[in-house]
DNA sequence: GTGAAAGCGCTAACAG
DNA sequence: CTGTTAGCGCTTTCAC
């Protein structure tokens, strides 16, 4: 690796003239930006980012932790980020975090020690780690406390799902209930309930302790085996969805027939699972792009208009819900 | 963010001596050690990662460029770097590069200047930038060139893929052919057509140009609205294999009695895409585990017994495929 | 065992 | 417009 010093020797000039042009502050006459980019390009000279980053107190890494990048809703979200920062030339570490609150703490730590622009997590750490003293923003998982953060509408997400299935004609409703207790799972489910209850059907709420598929399956073997006989069932994520959509083939019941299924988050699968999975829409590359924009802002002191920006959601009707209205009894 | 000099003034000491202590090399007293320990713990102290990189020429950041961290293989391959990374102390940078050289190069190029451990690829890359020079692994797609690999044995895998069709009584197959024309999905396919050629069958190969959803269902409508009647298709990975199905299920056409398809990589979806796809699984996970023991022992000096690790692959038979032998007419 | 001091590569006053 | 210089926070000889 070349340094400042070589390049500055080789082109005849002195570091600091090199360094202005590298950081095009100051001025460099012409002859001599000429002999610079001359020797930088002979040498293939580029900063030491270490160096830089000693004397800035700055760097342009950005964290992105994130609960489990194999659930296939995080790496869209992970792209939406990935594609903004890069173009305004920042690095994204990623973390896999596990919901590991020991991972999430050596991660922030690394970033801290690293001068890093800020972080976008998942969940807010500002209370459990107030130590840790970086730019952050929450996204997804957006708490009240929560200074700055980018989520989706989740209590419209909950009424339109509770809605899209008593408008299908559900009568006996089994609502899974996410397994965070999070502020958006929260809302979801008690802006499901409001249009429930005000509707004229029966419902029971579940509650699911894991995003794992073989976890939700089982979970799902133990609702559907119950006595109570559902023809409706309310998920918090499309990966339950197609958990339960496979113990509910297994038992040789049909979907949408016997029971509807809706899923939430219309992940890539959904799609493609027979039948198709009903879903609510959740912008989840949108959310990755405007987290990191938010965290270009605050990296920049650039003026922020919104600190909590909230993403629209949509019904997606597809084959796991009932077309028409209609009654039937358990 | 405290200094080593504060902590040194804090605990009554020198600075090298708590360096000393931080890094673990040569000697501190009982007591000395004692006041170091409390004045790091009163100041927060953690040392500045720059300033430790610049001095050591060394960092403990290691890249991961994948293609597109959107399709559904390259989570579980990150996952597995990451995990195994994390134990060890260091830090993934992500890179979403979708194919684009100068992406990759802007990746090698900040992970260079950052003294960065080492990277793993998906392509390699020394060829094209040898001037980017760290330890690199190559995953997944390993070429003859590349020095350190880490792959599925792709002939096996192509090589199970046709005997399992055939077997399942194809006669009448179309070959689809990977998008890249890199080694790994030569392979796969000529080892394909070695198979397919000392069969009693017919095939015909098309190319595809894709790993986008949309277009591969684009190129999937091409093939079967063609006039030959395939009664078995081969796609290049299992993203080909769900569009196609789509297709397919739209031409009312029924898998796999009308028609049978096999795809490669096993990712989650293929288990509950309906009928559930057969496939040959590729581990992915491990994939990712084994590059980054490679990039450890690289960047650790360590003894290298196997520059290249050829992982097994294994025929997973699922509703997308027959399940007797049978001939049939077109 | 410990401390003083040099220096990693870079930036930013400052004087010229 | 340019060069000299101090110093970012840390590690590492080398004397003591």
């Amino acid at each position: 690796m070349a340094t400042i010093k070589q390049v500055a020797s080789k082109a005849g000039v002195s570091v600091s003239t090199v360094s202005r042009y590298i950081t095009h502050k100051g001025y460099v006459s012409a002859e001599a930006e000429v002999k610079i980019k001359k020797a930088i390009q002979d040498l293939n000279y580029s900063p030491n980012i270490s160096a830089q980053s000693l004397k800035s107190k700055k760097s342009n890494l950005v964290g992105l932790l994130l609960p489990d990048i194999s659930n296939p809703f995080f790496p869209m979200l992970a792209k939406g980020v990935e594609e903004f920062l890069r173009e305004k030339g920042y690095q994204l570490i990623l973390g896999n975090v596990n919901e590991d609150r020991e991972i999430i703490k050596s991660y922030l730590q690394f970033l801290v020690q690293s001068n890093a622009a800020g972080v976008i997590t998942t969940v807010d750490f500002k209370e459990e780690f107030p130590e840790f003293d970086l730019p952050a923003v929450t996204v997804d998982r957006v708490g009240k406390k929560s200074e700055f953060g980018v989520f989706a509408d989740n209590s419209q997400g909950g009424f339109l799902a509770a809605k899209a299935v008593v408008e299908a004609g559900a009568q006996h409703i089994a609502v899974v209930r996410g397994p965070l207790t999070t502020d958006n799972t929260n809302e979801r489910f008690s802006s499901s309930i409001t249009y429930l209850n005000q509707a004229d059907v029966n419902y029971q709420v579940f509650q699911s302790m894991s995003y794992d598929f073989s976890e939700i399956q089982a979970e799902a073997e133990e609702l559907l085996k119950g006595k109570e006989r559902f023809d409706t069932i309310i998920l918090p994520s499309d990966v339950h969805a197609v958990a339960y959509m496979q113990e509910i083939h297994r038992l040789n019941k049909h979907i949408p027939e016997d029971i509807q299924l809706i899923g939430y988050d219309d992940i890539l699968m959904s799609k493609y699972v027979s039948p198709a999975l009903s879903t609510i829409h959740q912008p989840a590359y949108e959310m990755g792009h405007e987290a990191a924009q938010l965290i270009y802002k605050l990296a920049n002191n650039q003026s922020i208009d919104q600190k909590q920006i909230k993403l629209k959601v949509f019904y997606v009707e597809r084959g796991s819900t009932r077309k028409i209205k209609e009654n039937e009894n358990e």
